[in-house]
DNA sequence: CTTTTTTACTTGTATAATCTAATTTATTTC
DNA sequence: GAAATAAATTAGATTATACAAGTAAAAAAG
């Protein structure tokens, strides 16, 4: 029953964290319309509650301009994409979920409001780095490592890479990967890229050869094999 | 962001809990008020959301007399004193939390809503009948087992038994117990009972002799030793 | 540089959960 | 059983979050 003082509400924190998404996606301000897109809400909604989180010093927002975090609203964001991730490490390390089924329950997760709990879960998971997406998971302190791997579009023929993560998170997305046996740390040999539709033909830990779309490729990211 | 579809709100969830907790108490309907202190509510408020409750068939409801739990909403209140129960004793075994520290946080953790996640906990802490209070957890079907053990002030001089619960699910009561090393599964003989006041005093595990008053006695829950 | 389209804002309405103040019903006391 | 007291309800407001419909501003197209 103990509601917590000073935190925000969950619906304040969805923001926020959408806010941050999709600032990360392009140098632009965030536009009303791709915040409710994203969280599916009504445009004149998100107007009314970029006000209210103007007013709380946790957005910068002109109006017909787009918005963007202040340092405060980034580290709220920041805490709330920690939990996630940790959540879902969590329920897929120790709970054997598998990697498509645990957004819809971090997403829930991710409101628990108790530093420590997130503390203790952050050692029992023994400070992972990672989420099981490849998604870097902030620190304590919201520093969050910025990945710099390409998508598996952008390798040459004949390149050897590792896949380290995903783009889409949907269950669906997510689900075809397994079944092509694509998971996290696998080797990729890139076989030959296809002209035509910018297929790509992989081996997958030299063994099986497949075909990956190039709107799959582009959802898939890699790093170099032994680099 | 995805809502499931024919849940219901915390807020009627916390009511359905209380509403539970109190029905233990004495066999008359609960009174609006009673509902209201425990959940820190005015009565107004209270009134209101009976009639919604009502609306839905969780609570059989005549104005001005009591209320009572339906057959339906016994059932979402055992899934909720489940969910916290195994979560407040996932906190202690898993993360070492203390005995006073877990309820805050499983009051939050009871609403998260997902029923393969509580297969999953369930199964982590292999399924546990009791939580750290010595509560009875509600199993998958909503059993639960029924306690019908005494409170220490019944015991009597020279008994010896152990306590298996507690009644005051306080953090100072807790801290306090936890001072005198009273925990559960520790062996107690009741030493002397002294008429003035009520209090007992007591051996714990042959070693310390300590002094319990009557008040603290009547929130111990004990069984008989080696019974 | 005007017109069209897109995006954002304003206004008004709705629902959930809460409150205070006033009224009604039930219970207790003499 | 009537008066006093306690409890519960009704009435009227408030806050947070959401919506639809209409208007205004900005961007794109010509």
């Amino acid at each position: 029953m103990t509601r917590f003082t000073m935190g925000y509400s969950q619906t304040e924190e969805n923001y926020l964290k959408a806010i941050y998404k999709l600032s990360k996606l392009q140098s632009k301000g965030v536009s009303t319309k791709s915040i409710g897109n994203l969280l599916e809400i009504k445009s004149p909604t998100v107007s009314d509650m970029l006000k209210k989180l103007n007013d709380k010093k946790l957005i910068k927002y002109a109006r017909y301009k787009g918005v963007s975090l202040t340092k405060e609203g980034e580290t709220v964001a920041l805490k709330i994409i920690r939990k996630h991730r940790l959540w879902e490490t969590f329920l897929v390390e120790k709970f054997r979920f598998k990697w498509d089924e645990v957004h819809n329950i971090a997403e829930q997760l991710e409101h628990i409001d108790s530093p420590e709990l997130v503390n203790r879960l952050d050692e029992y998971l023994d400070f992972p780095q990672f989420d099981p997406h490849g998604d870097p998971i902030p620190d304590k302190n919201g520093k969050i490592s910025m990945r710099h791997d390409k998508t598996l579009d952008k390798a040459n023929e004949e390149e050897q890479v590792v896949m380290v993560g995903v783009k889409d998170h949907s269950t669906e997305f997510l689900k075809y990967l397994e079944s092509l046996n694509l998971k996290l740390g696998v080797e990729i040999t890139v076989v030959k890229i296809v002209e035509y539709d910018k297929s790509f033909v992989v081996m997958i830990e030299d063994k099986s050869e497949k075909i990956i779309s190039h709107q799959v490729s582009k959802n898939i990211i890699v790093k170099k094999a032994n680099g």
